[in-house]
RNA sequence: GUGUCUGUAGCUCAGCUGGAUAGAGCAACGGCCUUCUAAGCCGUGGGUCGGGGGUUCGAAUCCCUUCAGGCACGCCA
């Protein structure tokens, strides 16, 4: 269904053509000055120009064609040229009945044709514990994958995974210095490797931190290092096998802590899983005349016309004949295109991998990996800053592990529900494990992806404010409302594809709750086509704004006249669904109380 | 050096393809609970949108320039 600043605009478009306009003048938007009107309209300065008229004449002259308009209740010619409008409190009743009749149940949402997308969560890295900087792929990633899935689209997210680096040599080598007797290590060694790990999570997580700093300062050590990534590479079945135990044990502590995100795969991918199609890429891009040896490297140059910038060529193989990350980056999109056939794929990595993704990118595009109208996009993400504005840092300098910021949040928050508070510590543990999810989750997505930003633990733990806290307390008042409507004998509307018993707004906070309530369709589809879940929390922090003034001045379960009080219901009914569905999208969920 | 991102109220951030008096929240100050969750609501004060040019009827928004900071610039990922 069209969007209501369509259909306003259809009115004030027919009318701008009817007084001798190009009707695409009567473009119509929320207005900016809301204590003036509701909607307005600019055309009339822009078409002052052309018409080489004063601008208050033609708007003047617009605002007489809309007399008697069926959706406008008023248009208002103001100086210089503004067309101030006022719509109608049936049209809006009317178009809240459209939004909830939709059968899909998705409110309006159209979905012009389905496509497969794939989300690329960019690459945590295997033996390596979750920190700061990984909270942002997994929260935003998640995001857009839940956005584009209720968009309709086929969406399929990939963890990719870092596993094939000179990182899984470093620890193999620390491992073959520890446990020289491994059978992994012995090149006679022919009969079954065990089952069991031959260390644990936790030896694993200090493991790479220690070669990965020996590896620096010895030199003979980053040699070996190496050597066992080729090793590993080339198919050494011991080093194999040592890798597979690797993987397992990382990947299941990188899942535990993953699920406390309530972030999921769809895919457990990494690099090492398109490590065999490699060889037929290079091939595929020789063949095509793409590359060049540049020092010994081979790369494809993808430098444009049109650039003013320097642009660096892709390199494909190092100088020794090695993959690299560009290498399986590409092998990637060629496996997922054959595979999957994806109409937009989109990477989450922080942004200090700009220029590169603009390589491979233009690198695929080039050579063919991927179709021209197919979208590559690089969501590249600020950092997470504390309070001094540098890098999120423990107390004593350390890299903060996420596990422990969110234990963090989860103390704070369980402190602040005990807080003058009766309330038994199970019940209070299980809220704070909710808010709390929604108190991070929020407080990283209500900001803009590329732009760095301060994790103030005080106030993403408030209930005040554009935060994850005041969102949920919102939704908890009005489950709390209608629990009580139920329980006193009312019957909830049926929200999924009926049209709601919505009335003429009798206020002003009416109004504009019911005003708020229109722009759903509109919001999630932008937040998909700009990959922007920040915007869907500005959406429902007007939309919690809207209702919570609503709340405090109508009195709802005891309004006397019934129509009026279903009226009530179903905007409750509705404010509940979209503010349920969008922090669904943002990947969290509301408790029952709080 | 080249490129790129950022600069908006004391603090943290919005501001869609240029539109009216630049918006929120926090902090400060002042109101509102015998009535649906006060983790709430209402109000007051606070800004030459880094600076300077330009385009335009009209610029935080577009162009140029300049200052400040971050980041990136082939064999790491």
């Amino acid at each position: 269904m069209k969007t209501i600043l369509e259909l306003i605009s259809d009115e004030v478009k027919t009318a701008f053509n009817k007084a001798g306009y190009d009707p695409e003048l009567g473009q119509v938007t929320v207005s900016n000055r809301p204590d003036l009107c509701e909607y307005q309209c600019n055309g009339a300065m822009a078409g002052a120009k052309v018409y080489h008229k004063a601008p208050a004449v033609i708007a003047a002259e617009v605002a007489d064609k809309l007399k008697d308009d069926p959706v406008i209740e008023k248009a208002e010619p103001v100086n210089p040229g503004f067309l101030n409008i006022t719509i109608k409190g049936s049209f809006l009743a009317d178009y809240l009945k459209q939004m909830t009749a939709c059968e899909d149940g998705r409110l309006g949402i159209e979905t012009p044709k389905k496509q497969t997308v794939i989300v690329d969560y960019g690459g945590a890295n295997v033996a390596k514990p979750l920190h700061v900087g990984h909270l942002r792929s997994a929260v935003i990633g998640e995001s857009i994958k839940r956005i584009s899935r209720y968009m309709g689209h086929e969406t399929i997210g990939d963890v990719h995974l870092g596993d094939w680096g000179l990182q899984m040599g470093l620890v193999i080598t620390e491992l073959k210095e520890r446990y020289p007797d491994l059978p992994y290590f012995d090149d006679s060694y022919e009969g079954e490797y065990p089952n069991e790990a031959p260390f644990t999570i936790n030896e694993l997580e200090e493991i790479y931190p220690t070669a990965s700093g020996k590896s620096k300062e010895d030199e003979e050590y980053k040699k070996r290092a190496m050597e066992a990534t080729a090793k590993l590479q080339n198919g050494v079945r011991g080093y194999r096998a040592l890798w597979q135990h690797i993987m397992n044990v990382s990947k299941a502590d990188l899942k535990r802590n993953y699920d406390a995100l309530n972030v999921e795969f769809d895919l457990w991918k990494g690099e090492s899983d398109v490590h065999d199609l490699i060889p037929d890429m290079v091939k595929y891009l020789k063949e095509g005349g793409y590359t060049r040896i540049s020092d010994g490297a081979l790369v494809v140059d993808v430098k444009e016309e049109t650039d003013n910038k320097e642009m660096p060529p892709c390199m494909i193989l190092k100088s020794d004949g090695a993959s690299l990350y560009n290498t399986t980056d590409l092998a990637t999109i060629m496996d997922r295109v054959k595979k999957y056939d994806p109409d937009r794929m989109v990477y989450l990595t922080d942004k200090r991998q700009n220029l590169y993704f603009e390589q491979v990118f233009r690198c695929a595009r080039k050579t063919g990996l991927i179709d021209p109208d197919k979208e590559l996009i690089h969501i590249g993400f600020g950092t997470v800053n504390g309070k001094d504005g540098k890098p999120f840092k423990t107390r004593d300098g350390g890299v903060m592990r996420l596990e422990y910021l969110i234990k963090d949040i989860d103390d704070r928050m369980y402190a602040r529900i005990k807080e003058n508070r009766d309330i038994d510590d199970d019940e209070a543990k299980a809220i704070s494990k909710i808010v709390s999810l929604a108190a991070i989750k929020y407080g990283d997505l209500s900001n803009q992806a590329s732009k760095d930003y301060i994790f103030d633990v005080d106030k993403f733990t408030s209930s005040e404010g554009n935060t994850g806290p005041y969102i949920l307390y919102t939704i908890v008042r009005i489950k709390s409302i209608l629990e009580r409507f139920v329980s006193e004998g009312g019957k909830l509307p049926d929200i999924e594809g009926k049209a709601c018993g919505f009335t003429v707004p009798d206020s002003a906070v009416m109004k504009s709750l019911m005003m708020e309530l229109t722009g759903f369709a509109q919001t999630v589809t932008g937040a998909y086509t700009e990959a922007a879940p920040h915007r869907i929390c500005a959406y429902i922090y007007g939309l919690a704004n809207a209702f919570n003034s609503f709340y405090h001045e109508v009195r709802i379960l005891s309004e006397e006249d019934e129509q009026k009080k279903q009226g009530y219901i179903a905007l409750l009914v509705l404010t509940l669904k979209e503010l349920s569905t969008c922090i669904d999208m943002l990947g969290f969920g509301a408790p029952e109380k709080m």
